[in-house]
RNA sequence: CGGGGAGUGGCGCAGCCUGGUAGCGCACCUGUUUUGGGUACAGGGGGUCGCAAGUUCGAAUCUUGUCUCCCCGACCA
């Protein structure tokens, strides 16, 4: 992509409204514009990395066995009155009547509709178990939305829905997504610590938060320090169920659950930290299917209510946690998993007829190497390109005038370490392949 | 919802107290210059001051109402 002809407007200086780091960040390096409180404009920088974000959350939802699917973000109000929510759910919940006067609402979160769903098409245990998810906007309004995306009213979720046919199976899918979690944040390059949290809202008795350690961060954790033992940035492989019930067996939990009376671990043994919640699984058994009648003939031909789980992972919020996790005074850090392109190519001397043949040349060929590149074409000053590129954050920049030219050499910066290299134009774009 | 702060060109701000129809920096446009970390000079375009009502000869400035945004708290799949 030519920067010349790309909308990727940023700021030089830090709009007014932003407090934290990645609020900032994200409006200055054009990823997103306000729209009104706790609503946002994806621009395309923005955008790219919130779909490779999606990708990943995607693959290894498909990877745990899970079916992809897509749920509207209006849903009939009767539903919620089925399962006793709409009542319960309060003023967070965005509530819309549609011409005819019918109740509607922007789903918060999708139990009931995947729930009637299932009671209308599955009547049968040899049909268990599915896990159906989705990644679809969700809108709650939030009585403060703060942070920019961190805590939006609208965002995008990712959410998965269990059914078994008893406990125990239901005790299993829990655990698949437990460890597509661990995966998925995993490969994110983030660590986030799974912490045993309240249902609130959701209920059932079992539930874990996947919570990133940043000092911005809403929640407060309490965790014994042996989790820090495990790499948890480097579970990309196979996981298995020895570590799972290790890792699961530590005490970790969320403000609300943890109790200094009770609390096994010596105080020296424990550490407290703020946490930015990406992630939140829960097994809830048949609290949906028994009040909406979701049942299956078991092998016994008696008919039994699902056991249900669910599981949601916020990718909008990803993407400012990620920021949270990966920047420095000059801008953002993409990891290169998400990073929206993977090499920023600077030309410092767009007047200089072969300065710009070599760039052009070069932005060819790693295009056509496959290779995503925001090649910096315009006209402006030196200083410039490298303020933008290093506040979008490109995990390398290529960077070439007619000074290294004249010696046919291109200087390569690794944004993350700083490092620089000259090299010649082949040896580069074979580094970048 | 309780407490606090703020709405003046795209962004950051001054002006408001002591009313006389708007100013600075950045950004933008033109030209020259410069060019390896936001170059310099000159010229230029753009706002009626969140909105409404009121006071006044006259309101960005005073009064009242209202809307929006931000921060702290409560809240929070």
């Amino acid at each position: 992509m030519r920067l010349s002809s790309y909308f990727m407007p940023t700021l030089k200086e830090n709009p007014s409204e932003a407090q934290i780091t990645s609020h900032r960040l994200m409006l200055r390096a054009g990823l997103i514009r306000q729209t009104s409180a706790g609503i946002y404009i994806w621009l395309p920088l923005g955008l790219r990395v919130m779909r490779k974000i999606e990708q990943i959350v995607r693959e290894e939802q498909d990877r745990a066995g899970a079916q992809e699917i897509l749920m509207p973000t209006i849903q009939p109000a009767e539903l919620w009155q089925e399962s006793g929510r709409y009542d319960a759910y309060g003023k967070e919940m965005l509530r819309i009547t549609d011409r005819h006067d019918r109740e509607m609402l922007y789903g918060p979160t999708n139990e009931e509709m995947v729930t009637d769903l299932f009671r209308n098409n599955v009547k049968s245990y040899k049909d268990l178990p599915k896990m159906l998810y989705h990644i679809q906007w969700k809108f709650r309004d939030e009585i403060r939305p703060r942070f920019g995306i961190m805590r939006g009213r609208e965002f995008l979720m990712k959410d998965n829905y269990s059914f078994d046919i008893d406990a125990d199976a239901g005790r299993i899918s829990y655990n698949k997504m437990y460890v597509a979690y661990l995966r998925t944040f995993a490969r994110l390059g983030l660590v986030a610590i799974p912490v045993r949290a309240d249902t609130g809202a959701i209920g059932g008795d079992l539930s874990h938060e996947f919570q990133i350690l940043a000092e911005t961060g809403e929640s407060t954790l309490y965790y014994d320090k042996e989790i820090e033992n495990f790499d948890l940035a480097s579970l990309t492989g196979e996981i298995d169920m020895q570590t799972i019930e290790k890792l699961q067996s530590l005490y970790a939990m969320e403000e609300e659950k943890h109790d200094p009376e009770t609390c096994p671990v010596a105080s020296g043994d424990l550490r407290t930290a703020k946490g930015i919640e990406v992630g939140h699984i829960f097994f809830f058994g048949t609290k949906y299917s028994d009040s909406m009648n979701a049942k299956v003939t078991g092998a016994d031909g008696n008919l039994v209510p699902v056991e249900m789980g669910s599981y949601g992972v916020g990718v909008s919020r990803l993407v400012g946690a990620l920021i949270e996790a990966n920047h420095d005074d000059n801008g953002i850090i993409w990891p290169e998993v998400v990073a929206p392109y993977k090499v920023g190519l600077i030309n410092l001397r767009t007047k200089d007829d072969h300065c710009t043949k070599a760039c052009d040349d070069i932005y060819q060929k790693l295009s056509a190497l496959g290779i995503e590149v925001l090649y910096d074409d315009r006209d402006i000053g030196a200083g410039g390109k490298f303020a933008d590129m290093d506040l979008v954050g490109l995990p390398w920049q290529l960077i070439v005038g007619p000074r290294g030219l004249e010696k046919n050499l291109v200087e390569l910066k690794n944004r993350a370490t700083g490092d620089r290299e000259e090299l010649s134009l082949e040896d580069a774009i074979s580094r970048l392949s």
